[in-house]
DNA sequence: CTGTTAGCGCATTCAC
DNA sequence: GTGAATGCGCTAACAG
């Protein structure tokens, strides 16, 4: 509630020389130092970021937009990604677009207004037009939003290959993919490598796509059942975490045995993987890296610390489990 | 980039009656609206909202303060604290904690520089003396920070005798049972009230004291081993979501057979227990409810709504899994 | 109905 | 070394 003008009152000085005290910067006597910090002290003064902020037009905060925080791919994200951002002094904003673009919009209209300094997304609602548009940073992860924001994301495509050479040296023959709706995200590449490699082997394919990024369980459960229903033959799955788990839920119901009767693979290696039994085999991406590069990058935008790359692809692993 | 004063100037008119035609407060005629709705379009103007901030000393932004956002009972919270912030006009920031008071701290000296509106905590790193300090709106989830500071939880002393009921129908015996470090937090009432009505009816029960919030999968995997190691012979086990999951899954890989077995009992029935197979059997809290009243008892203290009560209490149920 | 003015609280010139 | 003045962009009160 104390104003700086009140502590320069206090102190006997002026504001100027309060504000250079209290920040460090300029040329402060250590006597009238001593007595600004007494009387800020006495008023029990904190400075209000608001009017810094107006001043430096900036606020030192982050956006941070996923599709869905309980689907806990992106709450693992978004915790490394804030662990990170407080790290560099920067605090972070969030939003779950909850599949309403709508509400991606607004935290984009929040750039122009300057409530945040840069925004990083996972999220893809919105049309890449909406993003091009913007001048302020942004940083994409998983979809190429255009020239001007940088993207990061994994080697998708080594990930599906990885998922496939699993596929074959358990001799699998009848995969069922289950892929996810959004055409342009790079999650894509690994049900393109996959298939591709599982067909050059000889393998059956099948398909399904669903909206994977709405964390909906049910959905999954449903989609598993309906799967085991419809295609009871097949001995191989590859999907994300979530969909892969549903399936192996729904194949342990069925009393099958796993991985002798059926190979169940996701993708992402995300904490409830390890909650199963048996733990599911999946193809990990280092969210903890993740987000490390999405921030320095973002940051190294908004500081315009150095250029950064347009594209920054990460490595993948297996994480073997029980279930390949 | 362009300011009010510019689109004035481009509008030929004065910077109040600018203010007024785009925030629609006051008297402007149709035709000099008009006007300055064509100079805003052409100079692309957008309002700086820093500014907006500080003259109105309030920026909109609700600091949401969590242990951990892995976790994915904070998950959920987190994510439904948001939807419903965002309902009501406000901006989630949001820190984890991951047990480092220091950060806790942190966000609550943003309350001082009025970087956000009010704070909802369900950390409970930091002493209370640092929370009552404030004079800024504060709620708190689960752990009563005294006079002031409106508490929100749920049930827990139900929710363990619900549990025990479940206990006592399969004829438990000797149970094990899992509880957190925290002592000042409502959490521990489920404890108490559960073991009681197991002592009551002649059970044993022994317990186990681990840091639950701070989500490390290895730790809880770890417990469990151990608990089925020393004690091969209980049968039954209460404990929070993801220690009950770390035992079912401890149980399955000994080759028991659940519930014949062992009674496996969770709380707060997070997403993952719907993950497992069997299902747990898991006490609900509605974390839904929790983040609407939650939000709500906090705006009504921000915008002096009206007074809020000192405490409330959520109602809990069970959510039957096949573990019970 | 509209233009002018005075802050919101702070950080930075620039004289002294 | 330090104080006074200026402005960040906007809103609200006031005089016209």
């Amino acid at each position: 509630m104390a104003s700086i003008r009140q502590v320069a009152q206090e102190a006997g000085v002026g504001v100027g020389t309060v504000s250079r005290a209290l920040n460090g910067s300029g040329y402060v006597s250590p006597e009238t130092r001593k007595k600004i910090e007494k009387a800020a002290k006495k008023l029990n003064y904190t400075p209000n970021e608001l009017a810094r902020n107006l001043y430096h037009n900036k606020t030192g905060i982050v956006g941070v937009i996923v599709p869905d925080l309980e689907h806990p791919f992106f709450a693992s994200l978004v915790k490394h990604i804030e662990m990170e951002l407080y790290e560099q002094g920067y605090k972070t904003m969030i939003c779950n677009t909850v599949g309403i673009s709508r509400r991606e919009q607004q935290y984009l209209d929040m750039l122009e207004r300057n409530m945040v300094d840069g925004i990083i997304t996972a999220s893809h609602g919105l049309e890449m037009e909406e993003y091009t548009k913007q001048t302020k940073p942004i940083v994409s992860i998983d979809r190429d939003l255009g020239a001007g924001i940088p993207l990061i994301g994994c080697d998708h495509a080594k990930g599906g290959e990885l998922a496939a050479e699993l596929m074959l040296q358990a001799n699998r023959k009848k995969i069922y993919l289950i892929s996810g709706v959004s055409p342009k995200v790079m999650a894509n590449d690994r049900y393109h490598a996959f298939k591709e490699k599982m067909k050059e082997n000889g393998a059956v394919v099948l398909q399904e796509v669903m909206e994977w990024n709405i964390f909906h369980w049910d959905a999954h459960y449903r989609m598993a059942e309906e799967i085991f229903r419809n295609h009871p033959d097949i001995d191989g799955i590859f999907g994300g975490d979530l969909a892969a788990i549903a399936c192996l839920n729904e194949a342990l119901r069925r009393g099958m045995q796993i991985p002798k009767d059926i190979s169940i693979i996701g993708f992402d290696a995300t904490v409830p993987t390890n909650m199963v039994y048996p733990q599911l085999t999946s193809i990990r991406q280092n969210v903890e890296l993740l987000a490390e590069v999405s921030v320095n990058t973002l940051l190294d935008l908004v500081e315009q610390r150095k250029n950064v790359p347009h594209r920054l692809i990460l490595d993948v692993e297996i994480q073997n489990g029980g279930t390949a």
